[in-house]
DNA sequence: ACATGCATTGAACAGTGGGTCAATAGACGA
DNA sequence: TCGTCTATTGACCCACTGTTCAATGCATGT
């Protein structure tokens, strides 16, 4: 007995919004399309009706997934401070925040990062996304080597915005399985000391208006 | 029609080897128990005679890459240097280059540790792995941080180890699927210029003596 | 030489998962 | 009201995987 009808664009979000929750929860091995489509409460028929394979599924959860968390959004409050290092700094210590507290969609992305390596069209999609991702570090680097050349001696602002993905990353990964061992507090403070000076707090209160977003 | 008998431990040896190479070529996914046994050339059934269930293979190739990827090996090179920042840098250095040449191995590894948040044994069998390693770099930060303490004003040894950690698996990590748009070169050199100070190099060539092995 | 023990094999089984497809029901226009 | 189109279903097929197990061959002690 078929159920309701629906337009093609709301039961694919159906059936992506299913998916996340599935491999949020099983990883990328869990993601069958039987328990996609008992999660929107469908049959797995239909779930392969609008992903004609599997693979379709699981490439059209990575662009969700990527568009939603590799996207670099800056407050107001950071883009208000005066000093470009304080803004860099300030900015990195934001994602490291924001990643952290979101272990299911880091290590989600961690398992197709991993699966990049064997997966052409996964590689492409993680590759650029992450080139992105950099490259909108990229502008508060530039800032911050020109602002202080002596303490950027040599350093690319390339170079640096790779740095500032590192700390992010590893941030992230480092408390994602490590979290009894592991100090965020500490590492977040370390950075900020390694990476800038010791100068300048930024105002943590107040609202945090969605301001630039960079792709 | 059976073939020759083994040791105990040859067999679990070459088992285990074989079970590298599967998961170095198609990752955990590909790690199947037919797999194995076709790569090492024995029957299937002998793989499980070997080792009870999957998970105790799985478990057992863990053990043996984690034994040999987080070891911090540094050669005399780097230990005769006078400076405790060179030598910190300059371990950051060989590790970064060390795993970075690894990909196949960094990628299985990463595998494990998203496998981690789901499997309870592979967590800690990682988590401690990664607190050791950490460990081994905080003895190098101790003596950075202590040489130069303007420079690393407020920096724990801990925290300043964390950092390494982050620096070596972000350049291994972003190599890994990227490396068409990343520039290692630029990468290692940046994290140098911004962890020590732009002085003196570090020797490269000459042989390089294991010396200094920290668990 | 013979018996005992155990490594080794391959058949067999149950469970799972991707993919196909004929049948069906719901929407919609004529 | 009827016909057409298509989203939807569930049965079905097939390949693969983990696991068990009876049979078998090899080695070793007596």
């Amino acid at each position: 007995m078929p159920g309701q009808k629906a337009s093609e664009e709301a039961r694919r979000e159906q059936i992506l919004t299913a998916a996340y929750a599935v491999a949020a929860r099983g990883g990328i091995d869990g993601l069958t399309v039987r328990a996609v489509a008992a999660r929107a409460k469908l049959s797995h028929g239909l779930v392969l009706f609008h992903f004609r394979r599997k693979d379709e599924l699981v490439t059209a959860l990575l662009d969700r997934l990527l568009a939603t968390t590799f996207l670099l959004t800056v407050s107001d409050d950071v883009l208000r401070l005066p000093d470009a290092l304080d803004r860099f700094v300030a900015v990195i210590r934001q994602e490291m925040d924001r990643l952290s507290q979101e272990p299911r969609r880091m290590r989600l992305f961690f398992e197709y990062w991993a699966l990049g390596s064997r997966h052409r069209g996964v590689r492409t999609k993680v590759s650029t996304a992450l080139s992105r991702y950099r490259a909108a570090f990229r502008t508060f680097a530039e800032d911050a080597v020109q602002t202080h050349p002596a303490r950027f001696a040599g350093v690319t602002p390339e170079g640096l915005a790779a740095i500032a993905v590192s700390l992010i990353n590893g941030c992230a990964v480092q408390a994602m399985v490590d979290s009894e061992h592991f100090d965020i507090a500490e590492y977040r403070a370390s950075a900020q000391r390694v990476m800038g000076h010791s100068g300048a707090r930024v105002a943590r209160r107040g609202p945090r208006v969605a301001a630039a977003t960079l792709a």
